[in-house]
DNA sequence: TAGATTGTTAATCGATTAACAATC
DNA sequence: TAGATTGTTAATCGATTAACAATC
């Protein structure tokens, strides 16, 4: 009831970047930081991480700072790792099989439940204890199990069919390896992960960089 | 000299979208489009839309629209894609392995030069045709060899010796797949791509709306 | 109590959207 | 010319930062 509604997208975004620094504190047996103590370690300022905080509840005392092990928990809830979450991997190309090995999903209390592949080379094939099953029966399978999380590493031509699968079974989640933009309006929540998306932001940036050199250059040549 | 200085962050992080969008208009021998018509499709306003093109230049018509072929090509440079960028991976694990095998990069005019990796048992193996180094020879190597782009995919522990190698031989860019932001302040751009960042998004996300249907229906049981 | 630091409101900054003159 | 759509300025919105009263 006392829940603030609608938090800000910026603020969600910023919660995991606390929940690791906050686990390296917790390593460090450190168990008080002040917000200015903070700032210096994560790099936004104190008072983005009091307002942001706040958003969430009153986690610290004034006058003292907040104690690390109490504020680890919080922002544990606030991500929702108190609950296990069932996921399934569908495409079991690179990505795919890297994350069905990606050891740091466990320990976020992320369950591998199944694999499903299109490449009968693969059906049968266990990566990480989990067997890869042929996505022929991808529908029927959901209709079986609860999934929390559809984890999409599929080849572009084939998102489409599998998107309208996993709306029909009401997913909760997708968390979108393709390089197609997934979105669901007003049902699925969809994280998308565009690698190359990425990649294009560095380059951009560097060209950006290189032109301003060359600028300066020259200008340094008339001057 | 006509170009504007220092593009907000905001507008760079959309055009690789842009990108992307322009190249299924021309796959789609589409020639023409008005930002209300992209705008539809790539989910930005049309105002927005004319607002990040124009931070870059003019290349549009009134009364008339964007040559998709012209804007491409346009953005294209923009992402700095008539440059080739030589990258190398460093940390030959599940994710390494999985970008050193991820063909779009090829697209992209991405040369993969080397790849490095401290375990003996990788260390001589070629994945897609790039042989795997003694990560013990990455100084030296850098030393004769001019590289635009390291990507990290090693794990935490070994990022900050990496690191002091990187900044040594000044390095361009770093794409950084490992747990622990990098930040090389006035220094090399980086781009820090934290899966368990996303997927956590993703969960608290979740955890929100679940939250919010909890509440809801307390509020229908009282009503 | 004095000092410190939070929680929170107010001020600033930047990004997005709206509006419209310029022009194809 | 009339209609359409850009480029660009002005208005709005939201997010960040600054300031300070509350309080440990």
């Amino acid at each position: 009831m006392d829940n603030k509604i609608d938090i800000p997208m910026a603020v969600i975004k910023r919660m995991p970047k606390y929940f690791r620094y906050l686990e390296d504190l917790l390593r460090g047996n450190i168990s008080i930081i002040s917000s200015r103590e903070l700032s210096v370690k994560i790099g936004f300022t104190s008072s983005q991480i009091r307002q942001d905080l706040n958003s969430f509840g009153e986690f610290g005392s004034r006058g003292y700072g907040y104690n690390v092990q109490e504020l680890y928990e919080q922002v544990k809830g606030i991500l929702g790792l108190y609950k296990e979450h069932k996921v399934i991997i569908i495409g079991a190309g690179n990505i795919g099989q890297a994350l069905a090995n990606y050891s740091r999903l466990e320990k976020l209390r992320v369950r591998l439940e199944a694999i499903f592949d299109a490449n009968p080379k693969l059906i049968g094939i266990s990566i990480n204890d989990v067997e890869i099953r042929d996505v022929g029966t991808l529908d029927s399978y959901l209709s079986e199990n609860m999934i929390d999380i559809c984890i999409i590493c599929v080849p572009c031509s084939q998102v489409e069919g599998i998107k309208d699968i996993l709306v029909k079974h009401k997913v909760k989640g997708i968390w979108n390896f393709s390089p197609v933009d997934i979105d669901i309006p007003g049902g699925i929540i969809t994280e998308n992960v565009h690698f190359s998306d990425s990649l294009l932001t560095l380059t951009c940036l560097l060209n950006e960089q290189q032109g301003r050199q060359e600028q300066k250059e020259s200008e340094d040549r008339i001057a």
